[in-house]
DNA sequence: TAAGTCACG
DNA sequence: ACGTACGTGACTTAT
């Protein structure tokens, strides 16, 4: 999509905002499947512009191009409400359905607009808006976004075929203050991933592009790589010698995949990003649209996409250089820029340098490292899933009479609510009848068939998503699993786990844990897993203060017991199960900003009845009451809340309009901070720790983290070292109110490491 | 590619 | 009248 601005005059990710909205629109209209953005955006490269696709909407094929031409009498709505969109950049959402006035419709009545906002569900809306009693839309809401100019500043890329020109760029890279680096490789596997070429930048608008293993018809004859990295690598590891890029994470295993350790990485852009506007996209592309006023070539744009896709070394060399040069050169640019906003924040800048700076380090060391996974102990649990799921389909099959596809939402449908007549319990978001557990779970109580779905449903994920998966993504050449730790993609600051997923490995059911007993330690060693207690329940006493729940945190007591005891005027000793476990969902959803019909929901009572405990509860947390109600309130002034540390997390929609959206934003503002502050406690956590384990020269190695987890794999003879100072390390990271507590367990697997 | 479902904290 | 508890990633089906 790069050159999309130049093309269409606005940034790629509002194409995507307005491609989205012409999508949505047109699914409303009767008979109309939905146009995608990605088909749309299509067309539009195809036909040059949306009047280009709309001129020839003819010429479409198939049922595309016939919903496109049935659609085309809503699109002048459709457009001129994207065009309003585009127009409002807040932090790329759409604030609020804008009025009638802001529209200023021509082509289509009011009745076909009203109609629009009907079918899209905006009644209340709606309501205000035959009333005539809206507010015009504020100025702010609808403000241009400050695109900046187009940057013409000129641009010059080397390409460094021969050891002159070489020699003359290490030396300027040597006396670089800080310097831009960016690899480009044959594989988006960072563990496997080689390098193709490497490309340098020490200002703005200028770099060099050393190609090293082009094969591609016209690729010219190339220094040999090894010679080149050989002499790059005392500058690439003098920690002394600052670098900067663009998620050097990747670039780390890359240089590691050659035997070579990168230190001095002082800055990354792409957590510069994260860390100034979290909620927005941290691709180079979209921060060079948004910062600078250019993208830079795409990926795309060189390899392709689909089963037309290059590997990046027959990429001409002349396109990679300016391509990797681009990138390069881009990163000091966004650098300058970024920095300076950054470093005005006293919180900014200490949750950039003392959090994420070195927990990128530090995930690269982790994703390397591994876990070691049992696989023959998957493969036979997988078999054994495979002979049970056979048997409960044939009983499915024998019950609903007639064979049917269990993994299929929609025949399942069909046989329970249209074959055998089951009464619909909910509807999904698309108006279909749901089968989710919940739905099945409640049929069951007086149908046979739903429970035999749910019980192949919860097999069948297992197998399908965990037994079967793991041992194929086990690296052949480490005999390890690799995960990768996204470290700018959840708003809150939590990291998440990607190929595969490690944060969410069943623990739920005994049938689930089995798949953590093949997260095992190798000989000689164990599995430790250490995670804080209660850690969102405590920052909400730490942050609200309040006397009871600090009290209870203070000694020690069992905290759902505690609010139990408050909520239900009992004493302490003589809370039952049920009156914990309400008061144990209560504060759960508390942290969640939830309200008297989910707590009824949940607990499975009357709403009244929930309104009643939570009115209960904040008598007795007058203090957890204030705290949820200046939250809403600081939010709804400056637009974004915090941490404890001073991340921001931004709610544009907190702002916008009334209604859900609003509502959600609200929900939000309270959690987001508890959230995220438990994301920067633990991050500070395995800082803690690693340094401490390096200090101390252990063996012992981080292995995986899961929110408010870490496991370690821990040579035997330094078990007591961890089981004593892990924990001290992890409640030592922040004095709060209330003291933090981590808990450890060890054994051979990670299911009895807990 | 979207929808539905479900795994985790 | 609407939706209703936060944050993620991945799998299967169906188009």
């Amino acid at each position: 999509m790069a050159g999309v601005q130049e093309k269409f005059g606005v940034p790629p990710d509002r194409i995507i905002d307005y491609l989205t909205l012409m999508g949505d629109t047109v699914d409303n209209v009767p008979g109309v499947e939905k146009v995608g953005p990605k088909t749309a955006a299509k067309w539009i490269a195809e036909y040059g512009s949306l009047d280009g696709v709309i001129a020839a909407a003819d010429k479409i094929k198939g049922a595309a191009g016939e919903n496109l031409r049935k659609a085309l009498d809503w699109l002048p709505m459709a457009r001129k409400l994207v065009t309003v969109v585009l127009d409002c950049d807040l932090n790329g959402h759409v604030p609020q359905w804008p009025s009638l006035d802001a529209l200023a419709l021509r082509p289509v009545d009011e009745a076909g607009l009203q109609e629009f906002y009907k079918r899209n569900g905006f009644k209340t809306w709606l309501k205000e808006l035959s009333a005539k009693a809206e507010a015009p839309v504020s100025e702010d809401m609808f403000a241009a976004a400050p695109v900046p100019a187009p940057d013409d500043t000129p641009r010059h890329y080397d390409t460094i075929l021969d050891w002159a020109l070489f020699d003359a760029w290490l030396a300027k890279l040597t006396a670089a203050e800080l310097v831009a680096v960016d690899t480009e490789t044959d594989s988006l596997d960072p563990m496997r991933a080689q390098i193709v070429g490497i490309s340098f930048a020490v200002k703005a608008g200028e770099a060099a592009y050393i190609p090293l293993r082009h094969d591609g018809p016209d690729a010219p004859v190339q220094l040999p790589i090894d010679e080149v990295l050989a002499k790059l690598k005392p500058w690439l590891e003098d920690a002394a010698a600052a670098k900067l890029g663009q998620n050097l994470k990747y670039d780390t295993h890359v240089f590691a995949n050659h035997g070579i350790s990168l230190r001095g990485v002082q800055h990354d852009t792409m957590l510069q990003s994260y860390v100034l506007e979290a909620h927005k996209t941290h691709g180079l592309g979209a921060l060079g649209e948004r910062h600078l006023g250019r993208a830079g070539l795409s990926y795309e744009d060189l390899c392709g996409k689909g089963v037309h896709q290059i590997p990046f070394a027959q990429v001409d060399v002349a396109r990679a250089a300016q391509y990797s040069g681009e990138d390069s050169e881009m990163c000091v640019a966004l650098h300058e820029q970024l920095w300076p906003q950054i470093e005005r924040e006293a919180g900014l800048t200490f949750v950039y340098r003392d959090i994420e700076m070195p927990t990128s380090a530090l995930l690269a060391r982790i994703e390397r490292v591994g876990v070691l996974i049992d696989a023959p102990l998957l493969q036979a649990q997988s078999h054994e899933l495979g002979q049970r799921l056979l048997a409960l389909e044939q009983e499915a099959y024998e019950i609903a009479g007639q064979p049917f596809n269990l993994g299929s939402p929609k025949q399942i449908g069909e046989i329970l609510f249209t074959k055998l007549g089951l009464p619909v319990v909910k509807k999904t978001a698309t108006g279909a009848p749901s089968t989710d557990e919940e739905v099945l779970e409640k049929l069951s109580l007086d149908y046979p068939l739903p429970a035999k779905i749910l019980e192949t449903r919860g097999l069948a994920k297992l197998k399908s998503t965990y037994t079967d998966k793991l041992p194929l993504m086990i690296n052949p050449a480490t005999g390890r699993v690799h995960t990768n730790y996204a470290q700018a993609v959840a708003v809150t600051g939590r990291l998440s786990s990607n190929e595969p997923n490690l944060q969410n490995i069943p623990i739920r059911t005994a049938e689930g844990r089995r798949v953590r007993e093949a997260f095992v330690a190798p000989p000689g060693h164990l599995i430790v897993s250490a995670d804080y207690s209660q850690i969102e329940l405590r920052i909400m006493a730490h942050i609200s203060e309040d006397p009871g729940l600090l009290r209870a945190f203070g000694d020690g007591v069992d905290v759902h017991r505690a609010t139990a005891s408050e909520v239900f005027n009992t004493p302490l000793a003589e809370v039952t199960t049920e009156q914990r476990r309400y008061a144990k969902t209560i504060n759960f959803g508390l942290i969640y900003g939830m309200g008297a019909f989910g707590l009824a929901q949940s607990l499975g009572i009357e709403q009244k009845a929930a309104r009643d405990y939570i009115e209960l509860y904040f008598n007795r947390f007058a203090g957890v009451k204030h705290y949820m109600d200046n939250t809403k309130a600081r939010a709804a002034e400056l637009g974004y809340v915090e941490t404890l540390f001073g991340r921001r997390i931004y709610l544009p929609e907190i702002k916008g309009g009334n209604g859900p959206r609003k509502a959600g934003a609200e929900r939000q503002s309270i959690n987001a901070p508890m959230q995220g502050t438990a994301a920067d406690l633990i991050k500070l956590a395995m800082i803690a720790v690693q340094t401490a384990l390096d200090n101390e020269g252990k063996a012992t190695r981080i292995v995986m983290q899961v929110h408010d987890e870490l496991v370690f794999e821990v040579p035997q003879g330094e078990l007591d070292w961890v089981k004593a100072e892990v924990p001290r390390l992890m409640a030592g990271v922040a004095q709060l109110k209330v003291p933090l507590l981590a808990e450890v367990g060890v054994g051979p697997n990670w299911d009895q490491a807990h």
